[in-house]
RNA sequence: GCGGACGUGGCGGAACUGGUAGACGCAAGGGACUUAAAAUCCCUCGUCCGCAAGGACAUCCGGGUUCGAUUCCCGGCGUCCGCACCA
């Protein structure tokens, strides 16, 4: 074997080609072995991929790799999230058709997916975009509105008036729109919405079986679907103070216990009595729309008073006819949560208390906490929401808040006031329904057709998919597909007269829903999956994706599996059984004198690293180092995978994605640490070189005794295979990293010492040689699935005809990790002062007196005997003095 | 405001279920090889006292439980993230 460098560019290309002509990595879904499905969040084809998509799939990639080994079935597939937006702005900016933008994109990034040599199975590829995808959710949405789990209604909607389109709650951050940033309007449009609330609490009751996914992401859910119990009551309205005959407001209250402490009502400006108020008053009108006008956005809430108008109308205890309540209108009650009215107890409730102080409505305590006298217990700036007995509240005084709950539920449960009683004990989600329509071309269009007579018709079967027409225009904004001169022209399907077609697209989310169940069987024509097909090999093994669909696609995709199941597509409610987000990649900013960014390749750096000067290499100019922070276009910090793979090749780069930083953590791109990894590469190369050379000499069959330095290697070997194999598992890749670079010195250092026995020549003892190369053997199976190429060139100078990649996982023997002899810690109070030798099984006895016997524990028991040991087999020994 | 996560050398980080704190990597210092450089190899590397042997301190801070705490409990401080006028 040549001592030369390792050359990545050649081999990698090399290997590539090889897998992909012996196509190891399609899996048949007829293999009858355990299965095992990985996959990572597939990409949106933007053009290029970027260091986060490197990080992803390295990851996705290992576990692959690692359970393929491990002989498992695996099924390993890519593909492409392929509509949105961004195809739509380089149609209107370059004048480029979004599909062709898009497939161009397609195929750049998936050769730059294929020069990372990702163990995927190509021939599972989908893009959603194409109408053999596209069709199955058409049918899909056909299906769910069947049953009863799509529905079309007029409802106020988030509009992004630059994308121009509508958005779903989730897509609102801020009060911006999610891509365009722009501040979102609400504008009151009929559209299309998936019935997920219709699961609010299956979808929040199935989080607590999501073990294997990270708390923060199951809290994060917990949290959106917003579950609270409470009790709807219908107030009645004193008929002297109402405008328009109105009897009733309904409110939603999550603390009927304060119901003695009401001091006023509240509505929302956009609620129906509010409107209907303001017909007779203009002063009214005018401040609902001074409340309208004010916007949502984080910083404009924080800082807005609580403002309200006095309607006049009034409103009557439940428990007590002869007390009304004034009704305002309040800029700080929301139209979509709860029924969009409260009663307002300002003791104890920080909003409802700030409200009355401005207004002067004053406030009755009615919960006093443990320990305060009742008569002396006031509220004024600070609301109590602590526990404690009721007071001042007639027959609830005295009870535990929990008590006056029930009793006040149970008590307006039975009074009726027509055929409906005044109270009714709710549960209220936060959750919202999903809006799926979209006005734009590039997505997947809605199988719907309005017809004058018959209404909403959903295209027959037959006629699917509803393609796509390609010959479309984006010279104006607004939806090519409705200004398109025929293509929503069609005859009714029932009546056969003049309709028109449904020109909303599906929200992007739509598509990346039900992704990973196609994966199953993505060349089917006749439905979206086989069910037993899709059931085999779901819920997927193993997700891995980022942090930042934690809410929208996660929780879609929960929502889809269980609508898929309704009809008949899939047996199982959860798509993914383990999740794992990993975090960002970062990189250090270098900002010019004039405040723009500079890219990293355009800088050199010198100094010490706590002097680090950087300049412009074209200009010399200085340039200031700044923070680390997310790889960004804006911030022009980031590296072209490209670029990398060039320079150093695809398995450094992996390695240096897996090293030194936990993979959910964020992980520092630097230079320095890619050199880092680069020399491991090549030290691998010499090492195994060297390995290769002394196992070449190897007995074929295994020896019968291995003499003690043959026996250490040995240990080590195996020790390093079950600690690497145990990291994986935990997909604490940096630790298994670790553990390589361990082993490998190890290795390193053993065939130096047999090198030297040998003269310096490669030699040694039979028993010695044939550790190597079983140490050689174990360390390549080791690193293969982080560094598949450079695997196989080292597998083959190792001499072996097949293929790492299908090379199975090494046993470890057991045996070999039991040591006979043990080095024991000795403490003397819980401080180390020295280590004792002892057979692995001594008696506790024997410990003990060997442990005292020890001179530096003698000294610093100072002579006197010790209070007690404490023995821990085979762990420690502690003396307390 | 509510919820979650985190806090360990110059840096990234490791440490099983309460049992030797600092694995491994980066950076730094010293040495070998070389005409030289690169590459490579070897040694040192938490802080303080000490020539050394050795000792003291040390996992954000303050308490507690324990023979023993980075790990568990209580109370602070700080950082990051998510949600947020949610009745």
């Amino acid at each position: 074997m040549s001592t030369e460098r390792y050359n990545a560019r050649e081999a990698e290309a090399r290997w590539q080609k090889i897998w992909d002509e012996r196509g190891i990595f399609a899996s048949k879904n007829d293999d009858p072995r355990s299965r095992y499905y990985v996959l990572e969040m597939f990409p949106y084809p933007s053009g290029r991929i970027h260091m986060g998509h490197v990080r992803n799939y390295t990851m996705g990639d290992v576990v692959a790799r690692t359970k393929r080994a491990m002989g498992f079935n695996v099924l390993h597939p890519m593909g492409w999230d392929a509509f949105g937006m961004p195809a739509e702005n380089a149609a209107m900016e370059r004048k480029v058709h979004p599909k062709a933008w898009t497939y161009q994109n397609i195929a750049a990034m998936k050769a730059q997916l294929k020069s990372m040599g990702l163990s995927l199975d190509w021939a599972r590829e989908l893009a959603t975009c194409d109408p053999a995808y596209y069709k199955h959710q058409q049918k899909m949405f056909l299906d769910f509105l069947k049953g009863g789990l799509v529905e079309r209604k007029s409802s106020k909607v988030n509009w992004d008036p630059v994308d121009n389109t509508v958005l779903a709650n989730e897509q609102v951050i801020d009060g911006r729109g999610w891509r365009s940033g722009a501040l979102v309007e609400q504008r009151e449009l009929t559209q299309w919405f998936f019935k997920i609330t219709a699961y609010a609490q299956e979808l929040l009751d199935a989080i607590d079986t999501l073990e294997r996914w990270p708390e923060k992401v199951r809290t994060m859910q917990r949290n959106w679907i917003g579950r609270s119990e409470g009790l709807l009551i219908r107030f009645a309205l004193d008929p002297q103070t109402v405008k328009n005959g109105e009897s009733e407001l309904e409110i939603f209250t999550t603390r009927p216990d304060t119901l003695f402490g009401a001091k006023f009502m509240a509505v929302a400006p956009d609620h129906p009595l509010a409107a209907a108020a303001a017909k007779k008053d203009a002063k009214l009108a005018a401040f609902i729309e001074e409340c309208k006008r004010r916007g949502t956005s984080a910083e404009e809430i924080e800082t807005a008073e609580k403002m309200g108008y006095d309607t006049g109308i009034r409103a009557v205890h439940p428990f007590d006819p002869s007390w009304t309540l004034p009704v305002y209108v309040a800029n700080f009650i929301l139209m979509d949560y709860g029924t969009g009215a409260i009663f307002g107890c300002p003791a104890h409730d920080q909003r409802d208390l700030d409200f009355v102080n401005k207004y002067g409505l004053g406030n009755t305590p009615v919960v006093c906490p443990p320990d305060v006298d009742p008569q002396s217990f006031v509220v004024t700036d600070t609301a109590y929401v602590g526990d404690g007995r009721m007071v001042n509240s007639r027959f609830l005084d005295g009870m535990t808040i929990a008590q006056a709950k029930e009793e006040v539920a149970k008590r307006l449960e039975k009074e009726k006031r027509g055929n409906h009683p005044v109270g009714e004990r709710k549960v209220n989600f936060r959750l919202r329904d999903w809006g799926i329509s979209r006005q734009r071309y590039w997505g997947c269009p809605i199988p719907i057709i309005h017809c004058h007579v018959c209404g909403v018709v959903p295209v027959p079967d037959a006629d699917l998919p509803v393609k796509l027409p390609d010959d479309v225009t984006f010279d104006k904004p607004g939806n090519p597909l409705d200004r398109h001169p025929t293509w929503k022209h069609v005859k009714c399907p029932r009546c056969g007269k003049d309709a028109r077609r449904e020109t909303d697209t599906m929200d992007t989310f739509v598509d990346s829903s039900w992704y990973f169940a196609r994966f199953t069987d993505p060349q089917l024509a006749t439905a979206p999956t086989d069910k037993a097909i899709a059931d085999a090999w779901l819920p997927v093994d193993q997700y891995i994706g980022g942090i930042e669909h934690a809410i929208l696609h996660l929780l879609y995709s929960r929502f889809f599996t269980r609508a898929m199941k309704k009809a008949g597509h899939l047996g199982l409610d959860e798509p993914f059984a383990g999740l794992f987000t990993q975090g960002m990649v970062v990189h250090e900013t270098y900002r010019k004198a004039d405040g723009t960014f500079a890219a990293p390749a355009e800088i050199e750096i010198d100094g010490a690293e706590d002097a680090r000067r950087a300049k412009l290499i074209a200009t010399g100019e200085p340039i200031e180092i700044g923070p680390i922070e997310k790889m960004s276009k804006s911030k022009r910090n980031t590296v072209d995978p490209d670029d990398i793979i060039a320079t150093y090749g695809a398995d450094t780069a992996r390695w240096f994605m897996l090293s030194d930083s936990p993979p959910e953590r964020d992980v520092n791109w630097t230079e320095k640490g890619v050199q880092g990894a680069w020399r491991f590469t090549q030290r691998l190369w010499r090492v195994i070189g060297e390995a290769t050379e002394i196992a070449k000499i190897a007995p074929a069959a295994k020896p019968q005794a291995f003499g003690p330095p043959a026996l250490t290697l040995r240990k080590a070997a195996h020790g390093a295979l079950a600690k690497v194999t145990d990291a994986v598992d935990k997909l604490h890749f940096n630790v298994a990293v670790a553990h390589i670079y361990e082993f490998t010195s190890v290795l390193q250092g053993a065939l130096n010492d047999a090198k030297a026995t040998a003269g310096g020549k490669a030699g040694g003892s039979g028993d010695i040689a044939w550790a190597v190369r079983e140490a050689a053997d174990i360390l390549v199976t080791l690193f293969n699935p982080m560094m598949p190429h450079l695997a196989e060139e080292c597998w083959a100078a190792l001499g072996h005809k097949t293929l790492v990649a299908e090379a199975p996982w090494p046993a470890v023997e057991g045996a070999l990790l039991i040591e006979d002899v043990i080095v024991l810690p000795v403490q003397v109070n819980g401080k180390k002062r020295a280590d004792v030798t002892v057979p692995r099984d001594a008696a506790a006895g024997v410990v003990e007196a060997a442990a005292l016997a020890l001179e530096p524990v003698q000294r610093a028991l100072g002579g006197k005997p010790p209070k007690k040991v404490i023995v821990v087999p085979q762990r420690i020994v502690n003396v307390v003095a």
